[in-house]
RNA sequence: GUGGACGUAGCUCAGCUGGCAGAGCGCAGGAUUGUGGAUCCUGUGGUCGUGGGUUCGAACCCCAUCGUCCACCCCA
């Protein structure tokens, strides 16, 4: 035990220094589903335990043992959300929004009680999306090249796509029978861990990175043949879409989602340079889960992306930033210090995009100067008694050897005006 | 929840067989009393994660505990 406070495990802290790639990825999502008139809603992190009982499911290992649920002063059970489908879909039927399809999105923090490692934390922040009111492909394909087009804003090139149908809920079913009659006949070939799964979730079987059960999945029934005409007509056209938009993509029989809500198409955006934690992106059908939840059957798609694993792929990227800071303002002398703040407000007054530091604390030109440098400006701000007598403001470049200059403040602002340009 | 590695200065780490707690970077000051960065000088830095045990003596060995990381599992 630290003789100081710490985070709670798994939660951590996002310092400055990182904020500039989570602005990044956030402004580049905001802006990317404004592009295709996807609305932000916002819900409570906060949500009565049977909501997530009754989507995610009651055996997942997310209910079972990684929620953190506790009793309130009035008994009832609550949960912090382990992720955002439930609330979004909740929200929708409370405020019927169901009457029209819905093309949504959300950003938070989501939270899962499991033991920490690169790319997974107790708490995490996903952006999501979900569409209601939608049948088709052609919005499966929307979604889809939707993220696409994130990555490429991010400057992400390395994320393949896998691609999966699971059925509707009778093919799922159906198939779900007849894998577990294959596994029950081939139980001593079966680990712990996949034993496990045959009772719990019998698809994920089909999951497993156990070495010696690949033979065993290899000769396993194939979903795919257990798909009905329908099903399989809305997973071909999905594949001409992506075909036709220069989008690749594998399929892949064994990719199972670990909720139960999922149906139909699931997909995943994937990076072997995060480690054991490689999925950045997932989502699929779940056109069971309004009415499950007690609204009028609805289909439904989405998807999340992994904040905190987005922000790693861009950082190990090595994505340069732009300044945090264009000028630092430096005062030296009592009547100089006086002048400064109103000469910087005049300054943001004329240049509102313009980002200026002002030097507090007084302190010789040298130290000022020193701060201003570390500050990452790309200007330094000169006002002492000299440049007070003659009416003007020093302007010193820092990261270019231009030479310092005295300007009146009509010319500054015309000066500080292109120069910030320059880096926006 | 399971397994493994690791916790020493703000950061990265060294510290031999148990014998004075170290380096680089950073930070502060100075060389330069109106100018940052490069260089040089000086200074600041520590409950060796925490608690217990063994020992004349523990950063080092033992036990426990907390934390971090990696993998399993799970998943974004």
């Amino acid at each position: 035990m630290s003789r100081y406070i710490q985070a709670i495990r798994g939660m951590h802290d996002i310092l400055p220094e990182a904020i500039a790639l989570w602005h990044r990825v956030e402004d580049g999502a905001r802006r990317i589903f404004a592009s295709y008139g996807y609305a932000e809603i916002r819900t409570p992190i906060l949500e009565v335990s049977e909501l997530f009982k009754r989507s995610i499911g009651e055996v997942t290992d997310i209910v079972e043992k990684e929620m953190y649920s506790f009793t309130d002063r009035n008994g009832d059970s609550l949960s912090l959300r382990p992720e955002g489908t439930a609330s979004c879909v909740r929200a929708a039927i409370e405020h019927g929004l169901l009457t029209q399809p819905q093309r949504l999105w959300y950003r938070g923090p989501m939270f899962r009680h499991e033991r920490p490692q690169r790319g997974r934390y107790r708490q995490f922040n996903q952006i999501g999306v979900e569409v209601f009111g939608l049948a088709g492909p052609d919005i499966d394909l929307e979604i889809i090249l939707m993220t696409a087009r994130l990555w490429r804003e991010l400057g992400l090139s390395g994320l393949r796509l896998e691609l999966n149908s699971l059925g509707d809920t009778a093919e799922r079913q159906a198939y779900r029978e007849r894998l577990v009659a294959y596994l029950e006949g081939r139980r001593e070939q079966l680990d712990a861990e996949s034993l496990r799964r045959l009772q719990t979730n019998p698809l994920r079987v089909l999951d497993s990175k156990h070495p010696e059960m690949q033979e065993v999945i290899a000769a396993a029934p194939s979903l795919m043949d257990h798909l009905g005409a329908a099903t399989r007509n809305h997973f071909e056209q999905l594949c001409h879409g992506l075909d036709r938009s220069g989008i690749p993509y594998q399929l892949n029989p064994r990719l199972v989602r670990g909720l139960d809500y999922y149906n139909r198409t699931v997909f995943e955006w994937i990076t072997d340079d995060l480690g054991a934690q490689g999925t950045v992106c997932a989502g699929g059908r779940y056109d069971g889960l309004v009415e499950q939840l007690g609204g009028r059957a609805t289909p439904a798609v989405g998807f999340a992306l992994g904040l905190e694993r987005l922000v790693e792929l861009l950082s190990l990227a090595g994505h340069a930033s732009e300044p945090a800071v264009h000028a630092y303002l430096i005062a030296v002398g009592e009547q100089a210090q006086a002048e400064a703040p109103l000469l910087a407000e005049r300054l943001r007054d004329a240049l509102p995009g313009l980002r200026l530091l002002t030097h507090c604390g007084g302190g010789s030109f040298k130290s000022q100067f020193k701060r201003a440098d570390k500050s990452g400006a790309i200007d330094a701000l000169v006002l002492g008694e000299t440049e007070l007598e003659r009416g003007v403001i020093g302007l010193k470049p820092l990261r270019d050897e231009s030479g310092q200059r005295e300007l009146g403040f009509d010319e500054l602002i015309e000066l500080l005006g292109r120069r910030i340009g320059a880096t926006n």
